[in-house]
DNA sequence: GGCTTATTGATAATGATTGTCAAAAGCGAT
DNA sequence: ATCGCTTTTGACAATCATTATCAATAAGCC
């Protein structure tokens, strides 16, 4: 049985209060910054029944961390923030039908799709250089 | 100035008789099988390399190795067996523009987009458990 | 053939993530 | 509140991909 601890509730609740995607190393900082004792693996794996539940999103930033976000329920992808970590939820309704027939045109199945935006807001454009 | 070494040449090889992705240790082994004595870094370099160039496409699989293909020139996605890593190239200027606009609708710039389909290919269908 | 310098490659270093396993804590029954 | 069974935790080791190091090598130019 899935059993209810602080550490797990610390974690939805870090991950709560985040206003873009963090990593589990970023998130586990976080928490010992604040006090809290929780271990680091304690983090993953929390994060990672977080993602299988639904109750937050994964995905893998350019540089290949694994990154996460609580999130509303549903399937929707996201325009991430390089500067500043700002996400904002798209959904892609059109992406979503594009995806699923370009699969099935090509006879995959069980078709599985990564689609994300990476750029600068408004407020993190970094000089032209 | 760049140098034409027998090295880079193999790695370009090797990934033009690959029909789909492939990890750079994947190449390695690949190449080292064949009786080639490059060395693993140099694989990396040299792929990292083609892919600055746009000789190859690089994307990181949902297990967060990168993963690489010769490809045409010109911008493109994938949809990519998880089976026999099988890709097929897929033009989806529908996406692009999508993601174009989404990201000058947030007021994103210097936006770039992670857009791949993975599955399993008719062939790969593994047993519905 | 030499010189200069980019490139190579063996290995160490890094860094994220996962595995291990004894100790601790949760939950239901008492 | 306590007991007991099981899950979860957490410190640390292990793994794995990737990058850095740096002396030795080889390209390209004279």
């Amino acid at each position: 049985m899935k059993r209810n601890t602080w550490q797990r509730e610390a974690v939805r609740t870090a991950l709560g209060t985040q206003m873009g995607f963090v990593s589990a190393q970023d998130l586990h900082s976080n928490l010992k910054g604040t006090g809290s004792q929780i271990g680091l693996a304690t983090v993953y794996r929390a994060l990672g029944d977080l993602a299988t539940e639904g109750e937050a999103d994964s995905l893998q930033s350019p540089e290949g961390e694994s990154l996460y976000r609580a999130c509303s329920t549903g399937h929707h992808h996201h325009l991430i923030c390089r500067g500043c970590g700002l996400a904002v939820e798209i959904e892609a309704d059109d992406v979503e039908q594009w995806a699923k027939s370009v699969a099935a045109l090509h006879g995959f199945s069980q078709a599985e799709h990564v689609v994300d935006v990476f750029g600068y807001c408004s407020a993190c454009v970094p000089a032209v250089g």
